[in-house]
DNA sequence: AACATTATCATTGCATGCAATCATATGCCT
DNA sequence: AGGCATATGATTGCATGCAATGATAATGTT
């Protein structure tokens, strides 16, 4: 028996598709979203787009004005650090909630096997940009473990909103000399972030709430203040 | 001059009116609800309503299926929880921030009216629902403005979304003899209230943030175990 | 009678036409 | 020429028709 063919309508594939195209850049900030020539673009009519455009408009990646349309929000550096902010505290508050109700014996195995394998990655010889794009997987199924297993879905939403943003940290970060140790900052960056992962599943484990909670903040900040001080160095106006 | 004619798309006034149906109760947990009903029910055409019924989904207050539909979703008790934590989590960051990067004078004389026009309400006699209703409805401005001082998009969102329910808790709380004292301890629940409100404020203005955070948390963690105490009063079964 | 199969119907998902509104360009007056 | 009013065009908001899908009732089979 087929399982249940998952079924998807074409507003929801616009919608990802349209979402992917601003985290990819594809949109920039500030480019205005036609509802005609996106529907040209993606094969569909109007309405499945105008769907897509409400949806992300409701998750906070576009700007709305009535009888005007959508456009791609303007992130500055303020909106970007908002995010970390939300995202710190719920991710840290999804940390707790596993820790003092008690965590799942296969999401430990879960993570543990994330563990390993982020291991086996980062303290590999012959560092890669392609192992780094696989790190990021790596994280990003870290993070979405501990969601699911904290079981909120008003978390859960929260985070996702906080995390689907336009790639103000992933262009090329300059053309100059530093491009050759950046490779390297960046591997140290993983593997701190990997031993604080271990921290965070280790706290768990032993049910302690805060000090797991604590630690997810303290993670997530890092990684704030890294995309604050990327962002600050290429836009010294502002 | 006409400031500015604030102009309403009938999608996003099908959104609010279908809220308010929700939140009041009119339509509960369990209906169905279809475009072509509602859309008579409101006198608009079922374009606006799907958009609505969208938005409302994405918030969380709606069920859905493809080719199926919406539903209002059905809260259960952890669901309600749920919310709570969200809602107590963000709120103490709200505090926390404010406390932190410091509060605008006239936020702080905003709040100080709110805080003694509920004094004035709270502490004259003759108790009464209608009084209780102008409670609430300075209790919802003091978290307001609260919000509105933290300045931040994510988090604004958030809670509203942990905030928008059906009223579980706000049903009329059986028929025997505690009716006679409910309102008495509705009143106490409030005084108590108030003086949360009163001390979170002090914090904010001595800039002391974890004491703003934590005394938030607290504040909206009292309201949660009161939901939970009403309903599982209210069903024994669960 | 119980179950499976088919047929009927209601409801959704999507496309498209039309009117209302906003943005831009043109003409007018001082 | 500069500023204001008007007109044109593009784009949105909304209504509605139609096909696809799910739910339900009717039928047949064992």
């Amino acid at each position: 028996m087929p399982k249940s063919k998952t079924v998807l309508t074409r507003a929801q594939t616009t919608t990802e598709r349209v979402r992917q195209m601003i985290v990819s850049g594809e949109l920039q900030p500030g480019d205005r979203l036609q509802a005609q020539m996106l529907a040209d673009r993606l094969g569909v009519s109007r309405t499945p787009v105008n769907d897509a455009l409400a949806v992300l408009h409701k998750e906070g990646l576009l700007d709305y004005g009535v009888n005007r349309g959508y456009g791609v929000r303007r992130f500055d550096l303020c909106t970007l650090l908002d995010a970390f902010d939300v995202r710190l505290t719920l991710e840290g508050l999804a940390c707790r909630l596993i820790a003092e109700r008690g965590v799942r014996a296969e999401t430990v195995a879960q993570l543990r096997s994330n563990l390993g394998r982020s291991e086996d990655l980062l303290f590999a010889p012959n560092w890669s940009s392609e192992k780094h794009a696989r790190w990021r997987q790596l994280n990003l199924e870290f993070h979405d473990l501990l969601l699911e297993e904290a079981n909120n879905s008003y978390l859960t939403s929260g985070v996702a909103s906080a995390r689907s943003l336009p790639p103000i940290l992933d262009r090329t970060h300059g053309s100059d000399a530093t491009d050759e140790i950046w490779p390297l900052l960046e591997l140290k960056f993983s593997q701190d972030a990997w031993r604080d992962h271990v921290r965070i599943v280790e706290a768990i484990e032993l049910g302690q709430g805060s000090r797991a909670e604590n630690m997810m903040k303290e993670h997530v900040f890092s990684s704030r203040e890294k995309a604050r001080r990327i962002i600050q160095q290429l836009l010294p106006s502002g």
